[in-house]
RNA sequence: GUGGGUGUAGCUCAGUUGGUUAGAGCGUCAGAUUGUGGUUCUGAAAGUCGCGGGUUCGAGUCCCGUCAUCCACCCCA
């Protein structure tokens, strides 16, 4: 296929029917118990300026480093295609001042990073976050890990694990990257290449190192909580039990790494085996980010909309599941029962309810097929004969049983059909 | 970015050691005593065998390149 011009660029896909219902139908649900947790919807724009990730995410993350679709635009700026939502929505809540200091927003949408696609990794992917800001409070970790949760549950998810551990102040940082380089020091000649890169670059990255040789060193080291101060690990202890209380079962997991500099304190990633290699569903944490000359606070998380559908997918849901069914197909023979038939689809169009007919004037026999492919609860039929009566054949296409009516009773019989379903 | 698998009809795939006009199932369309779907039967349409080059009397089949796609690594959603 030469096809540059046909396909979407790689790595990004069109979504249609039928799993267009599929993803219709996840953000019904999500919408209506994101409203419940009294969430409301930001649109940040696709596009920022490229600083808006450098400074937020860290210069030194990979994603900055080597997944961002960065261009410069006709004046010269330097502009990325965002790669994850929580930048552009702290944008966002720095430029709207004090009207947005205690916001809980959420976002839905495309993001873009220019890795190799692989099994649940595209290069335009589709993620649901959530953000609470304003509250210092490990509750407010736990009420967005309770949505996060919920959702997940609602969607009908099953088998999910979540898991958490604690980045510690920004203070704590630098104290706990020393502390592991000195725990390793007499093991780093053991470590793997990439483990020996990191061990200068970002040390905290050797400690979810999926080498099982590199796991077996970390497991000797303590876990990176001993190097930070008491107040990381009552807040780590503070939220494990506000978890217990809300009855969400989650696992403290020492090795949890996650790739963004902005985290403080909790972090959190919750899997499912049975997605590939890439097994995270969703991730969370606690972050905080200079912008401007404000310091943006808050907690959130992100789902991959993707990953979510491929698991759903797993357990045989179909997007055809969700497909809405037409109420009734028209059915004409001759040309005046047609144009009849046209006014009549319109008129219940206006009254709402799903009316459709073949336009091609194709024989009876295939109007027929094209209502039951279309899975139409009923079939209006208009023919020479009915034209003459001055009435209408009104059949049921689950049933298969028939009755010859007039328009009234016809607009009755399917205004009722339509307050029924 | 590195490595591996795969590109044949709308979809899923056959295609023998290279040998005439490239096949099947599903789907689509049309018919089965003419006004009615699903089941069944019959028939039809539909392919630059990803693209370019090479070897050969002859290439879907072998070789090289290229593009796309899938999977793994890295990392993440």
């Amino acid at each position: 296929m030469s096809g540059e011009a046909l396909q979407p660029i790689r790595g990004m896909s069109d979504i249609a029917a039928p799993d267009i219902q599929l993803w219709q139908h996840l953000e019904r649900v999500a919408r209506d118990i994101l409203a419940c947790y009294h969430f409301s919807e930001v649109r940040t724009p696709i596009v920022e300026y490229t600083s808006v990730f450098t400074r937020s995410l860290g210069e030194a993350t990979d994603v900055v480093q080597k997944e961002m679709y960065t261009f410069e635009d006709r004046g010269g700026r330097s502009l990325t295609l965002r790669p994850e939502g929580t930048a552009g929505i702290m944008r966002y809540v720095a430029n709207a001042g004090q009207d947005a200091q205690d916001a809980r927003i959420f976002y839905i949408g495309p993001m873009f990073r220019a890795e190799r696609p692989a099994a649940g990794r595209r290069r335009q992917f589709h993620q649901l976050g959530a953000e609470c800001m304003g509250s210092p409070s490990p509750a407010a970790d736990a009420e967005i890990i309770a949505l996060q949760v919920h959702l997940l549950q609602a969607w009908g998810i099953k088998d999910f694990k979540l898991e958490l551990n604690t980045r510690g102040l920004p203070d704590d940082h630098a104290r706990v990257a020393d502390g592991i380089r000195a725990a390793l020091r007499p093991h780093r000649a053991d470590l793997c290449d990439d483990c020996q890169r990191r061990f200068d670059e970002n040390p905290l990255r050797i400690i979810d190192c999926k080498k099982s040789g590199c796991r077996a060193i970390v497991e000797q080291i303590p876990p990176v909580t001993e190097y930070m101060g008491t107040e990381a690990r009552k807040y780590l202890q503070e939220l494990m039990e506000l978890l217990r209380q809300l009855e969400i079962p989650a696992t403290a997991n020492p090795y949890l790494v996650r790739g963004l500099d902005y985290y403080v304190h909790t972090v959190w990633e919750i899997t499912h085996t049975g997605l590939g290699a890439q097994d995270a569903l969703a991730g969370g944490g606690r972050y905080q980010m200079q912008m401007g000359r404000q310091t943006c606070e808050g907690v959130g998380f992100a789902i991959g909309l993707e990953r979510i559908l491929a698991v759903l997918q797993g357990q045989g849901v179909n997007g055809t599941d969700f497909a809405r069914r037409p109420c009734v197909w028209l059915v004409s023979q001759g040309e005046a029962a047609f144009r009849e038939n046209m006014l009549l689809m319109q008129s219940l169009r206006m009254r709402g309810i799903e009316a459709s007919m073949d336009l091609s004037g194709r024989s009876m026999k295939a109007q027929m097929r094209a209502a039951n492919k279309a899975n139409s609860r009923f079939v209006v039929i208009r023919g020479e004969e009915e034209m003459e009566r001055g009435t209408f054949q009104l059949k049921s296409m689950d049933s298969g049983t028939q009755e010859e009516l007039e328009l009234p009773e016809i607009m009755q019989r399917l205004i009722q059909e339509r307050e029924l379903s």
